[in-house]
DNA sequence: TTGTAAGCGTTATCAC
DNA sequence: GTGATAACGCTTACAA
């Protein structure tokens, strides 16, 4: 149906092998030839096929994005936008396309990356996700198949290359600067506790606060997942507790989280920052729509994903190189709802 | 290196064309060899390759995603995880695979469309947004290249398959419901002028006004990106207006737009609902958290692409059906935005 | 019911 | 420098 190779060969009076190799701008076709295969190329409108020069060459110049099992939760999170714009301008740079497995759960994302794996439809994967067991990871690894991990890994830290924020140090100075403005009484509100990230930021909290020499509290501890509805609940359950062990600032996973929390607490008549602060993780857009604007740890989303784009690229061409770690850079962005603590 | 349809063959002491029809299911092998065959491939952990799949059949199972050109302003807003989740999930049904659309800008953003296209990466392409002049959609048009797009299309609307809501209609009852609670000075903050949905609403709004006898007033009608910012704008231009010109309304194109009017006029000490109605479109997650919760138009965005994949799948599937108009529901969702006016 | 062989549109290895 | 020709892994007439 559509010009091929050979029409442009025929066109322009040569081999379809020289069309090839002009389209490859292989340095032994002289100029000439060059020109008029060209020429050849704009007359009949040309343009390559894909499909056969991934099947001839073995690669696809594509890259397979996986999202945790629970899409849905993950897709509502102003993370996931932020990321793909990153993934997306890295791999366009290289001329790489994105492909995104589907599936609602866990099952079909993994029958999915296998098919997209196997079935040659991608040359490599990025893993948008860290989790603390991952069946993907484990299939990828065993058969070597390229692939870069947006988080920290739980296992093999030095066999996979990553791309990742320092979230134990972004904690700890989290933690640390909610300690010089007077807070001792400090909640930690995590996200799933099968996410690497929640633990690495749990242990920076609890590393300042050893270093501060300030008591672990239990029931300061508190795990949900990555949705307001999480917030609020955290929210009342700390609430209950007797007044004066109540918190006086609360770390948040996640700025929507942050949103729910602030919500709450509006309606428990409990004022933000005069009788809690609160801070949060990821200064999306929304952090500084919020009433009052939200501090948050600005993790550099769109970064993380333009460093994973070329990384990964980077271990699909040149799959010798040693394996890397890519640390992105945060830093706390302080607005309104943290602050000295009241007297 | 993979194993092929070959190995799978002479392991099961067949022919490959006898393998290629134990996968196609083909009625015309026998029960025995078909058993005998898939034993082969399971021993051997066979996958078939997709690639080499996809140039003898001419078919990919891959649908290609077109963002506007505006897409870091288009991936912000929670439509899009939305109906990217939509799209996914109608995709997954029929077992194809989602492919986005790289580029900055628009000119990228064609030539990605291009490519995609002619170097046969897709068998169907979804457009989720619907602009006046739109040189992909002229492109594929006149390739005949199957695509549908989410919004009404500008031209040809007969002949482009769609998935949409009945805009004007829903504009309409908005204006229509604010009309009933008293309001006559109401504001339309409208996205980009050259986005058909803005068109169409507007168009819903006006016909409300005109059909209570109440006069329109340019003043009133204003139009800015998809952004909050542009709300922020918005709300200064209107609140300049001598006080008994101000509106007591207003309808805003989208929530995180409304989101940014909210906090504008909380800054000017203007009260919501009090002093002013706000009514936006989109029912996203946040619109149930701002404070006050936000009035919004759900408009299924889930469903939109949902519809838009089924839809696609059936016109590459049987491109000789007409094209056909998809409209799904919207229906207002009161909240505490919006009320009555106040005497 | 199954096997043979051509073809999908490229690239790459030979020759010349 | 350029041209045949054989892959790449699968599907699908056409034969048997």
């Amino acid at each position: 149906m559509s010009i091929t190779i050979k029409d442009v060969a025929k066109y322009a009076d040569v081999a379809p092998s020289t069309v090839s190799r002009v389209i490859a701008n292989n340095p032994r076709i002289s100029e000439k030839t060059k020109e008029k295969v060209r020429a050849a190329m704009d007359e009949l409108g040309y343009h390559p096929n894909f499909i056969a020069r991934s099947l001839a060459n073995q690669s696809t110049q594509v890259i397979g994005l996986v999202t945790p099992g629970s899409s849905d939760v993950f897709f509502q999170n102003p993370f996931f936008p932020t990321v793909l714009r990153g993934l997306s301008e890295g791999a366009h740079e290289k001329q790489y396309a994105l492909q995104l497995v589907t599936g609602q759960n866990e099952e079909e994302i993994y029958n999915g990356v296998v098919q997209m794996v196997q079935g040659g439809r991608v040359d490599g994967v990025v893993l948008l996700y860290s989790k603390v067991e991952d069946r993907i990871l484990i299939y990828l690894r065993d058969r070597k198949f390229p692939f870069v991990m947006i988080g920290k890994p739980f296992n093999f830290v030095d066999e996979i290359t990553h791309v990742d924020n320092d979230n134990f140090q972004a904690a700890k100075e989290t933690t640390e600067y909610l300690i010089e403005m007077g807070h001792e009484r400090i909640a930690f509100i995590g996200g799933d506790k099968d996410l690497v990230v929640t633990v690495e930021r749990l242990l920076g909290y609890q590393g300042a606060l050893k270093q501060a020499d300030i008591d672990q509290k239990e029931e300061y501890i508190l795990h949900q997942s990555f949705l307001r509805e999480g917030g609020q609940d955290a929210v009342c359950e700390l609430m209950e507790l007797p007044l004066e062990f109540r918190p006086t600032a609360m770390i948040v996973a996640d700025d929507l989280m942050a949103l729910g929390v602030l919500n709450t607490l509006n309606e428990l008549g409990i004022s933000v920052p005069e009788d809690i602060s609160i801070i949060s993780f990821n200064n999306v857009l929304m952090s500084e729509m919020s009433r009052p604007p939200l501090s948050s740890v600005d993790i550099n989303i769109f970064e993380l994903g333009y460093e994973a784009s070329k990384s990964l690229i980077q271990r699909i061409e040149k799959p010798d190189e040693p394996f890397k770690r890519v640390i992105v850079p945060h830093n706390i962005v302080k607005r309104f709802s943290s602050g000295f603590i009241k007297l």
